[in-house]
DNA sequence: GATTTTTCATTTGTCAGACATTTAATTGTC
DNA sequence: GACAATTAAATGTCTGACAAATGAAAAATC
């Protein structure tokens, strides 16, 4: 049999622990880690082993690294972008690699984007609007690829989220939204869909301007349904071909 | 002036490269890479730069290794316990690493928990209410200390989510609770207003029994500005000491 | 012939030492 | 004082080696 549940190696255990430094503040923003082959004799292992400890906690953003006298690991500051970066991949592996149903997924996405209405309807942009609309130009553009009709709804999207005017929120948002992009792909819009959507994009645009907070919550629903549906009639196509 | 654009090391580049062969589907789930020696005469390159390279990957969960004949590395099945514990991670470093004002972040996570209960009105099981149960219990014993009482606060509000029956949502969820965890603590829990807390913990129960999710969501809304109110006058009284 | 034991090849984990490259501070020169 | 050369410190990379784990095949045993 086996075990499935090997130690931990060498590298991992001082990346943990190095890790937890950062995490629990005894190591803070800015601060220069002991050189390679400081730690390398602190930890009594070599400097291979620091090394490959360091590159894990660099994959994670944790700490970067300055070459040059002076040079180091420091702890990295964790910006929105980053840190969406990494949500984003995580998010979509999980989606990718567990065959989530289409319908939790999207169920999921859209009660995570409902949730920021009230907020978007009250502190709208004209700047975000035009933006909005702007995406909405380029999804009727005829001749469009899917591709590039998910992407600009994926763009459309985040800016809907963005007019919350909460970062935090639109970056927990941003992992859900874009994580959907492989499953929305999959779908194949005509131009009977496409205007559909574009409808509902049109009044929540026009919803948001009038601030009216419920009728975006209506027409996200809807969208939540209808896309719904044209994931399920994918999946028959799928099953039955 | 520094330049602060270094080109990406080796290691990074071959990271990259096999990253976007797991992402783009070209590696599956359980797929096994070529062995650091093939891998490093694939790339030109030694071996120690190729394994820092699939630390990097292991570090994001997206590979595990394997020693001994027929072992190696491998494309990991990302589960849902392995993206929760990074997406807490990451949330919770962009939250305490980025100054952000205790209301932005409280705000945000209440709109997210509130996303979802319609759903937990609708799905909540009687097992998930004696969970959050139990933590009201515990929340009112006498002499808990201020981490016990946030960490019971975690439990519960997990619990709740969990009553949406969205795995999807859940994980999403998960990340925006617990990240707020060492914002939450450092606030000190009077007698006073734990009770209050576990009050509103009481009917949110007690809605979601009744299945009324209009009345979850107003305790919900009444639980964020209590908080708020707590987290101000925390401020404040730092600010003045 | 079936079962157990041993051997063996493969692969990751770790180490030691070396050299290249980058970078900021120092020193030297005019 | 300004500019150029030197130097020291640090990361990035390479090489070669050995240890440890592990499954498969071969050998020994019954």
């Amino acid at each position: 049999m086996k075990n499935h549940v090997s130690p931990p190696s060498l590298s991992a255990t001082i990346a943990d622990a190095i890790r937890s430094d950062i995490v629990d503040g005894r190591l803070l923003v800015g601060d220069r880690l002991p050189s390679e082959t400081e730690l390398a004799d602190q930890h009594g292992v070599s400097r291979a082993t620091v090394r490959e400890a360091l590159k894990r906690l660099a994959a994670q953003s944790l700490i970067r690294t300055e070459r040059g006298a002076f040079g180091g690991a420091f702890v990295n500051h964790l910006s929105y972008e980053e840190a969406r970066a990494q949500q984003v991949t995580t998010s979509t592996l999980l989606l990718g690699m567990n065959a989530i149903g289409f319908q939790v997924a999207c169920e999921a996405r859209y009660a995570l984007e409902r949730s920021c209405t009230s907020l978007a309807a009250e502190r709208r942009t004209d700047a975000l609007l035009d933006a909005m609309r702007k995406e909405i130009e380029i999804q009727s553009a005829p001749g469009l690829t899917d591709e590039a009709f998910c992407a600009s709804d994926v763009a459309f999207h985040r800016a809907l989220v963005d007019c919350a005017g909460n970062e935090v929120l639109s970056y927990h948002l941003a992992g859900s939204v874009e994580a959907m992009q492989p499953l929305m792909n999959m779908i194949t819009f005509t131009a009977r869909s496409r205007a559909e959507i574009i409808d509902l994009h049109r009044s929540i645009v026009a919803d948001l301007e009038k601030r009216d907070a419920v009728s975006v919550d209506r027409a996200l629903a809807k969208l939540e349904a209808y896309t719904i549906t044209l994931g399920q009639s994918v999946l028959k196509a799928r099953a039955t071909r």
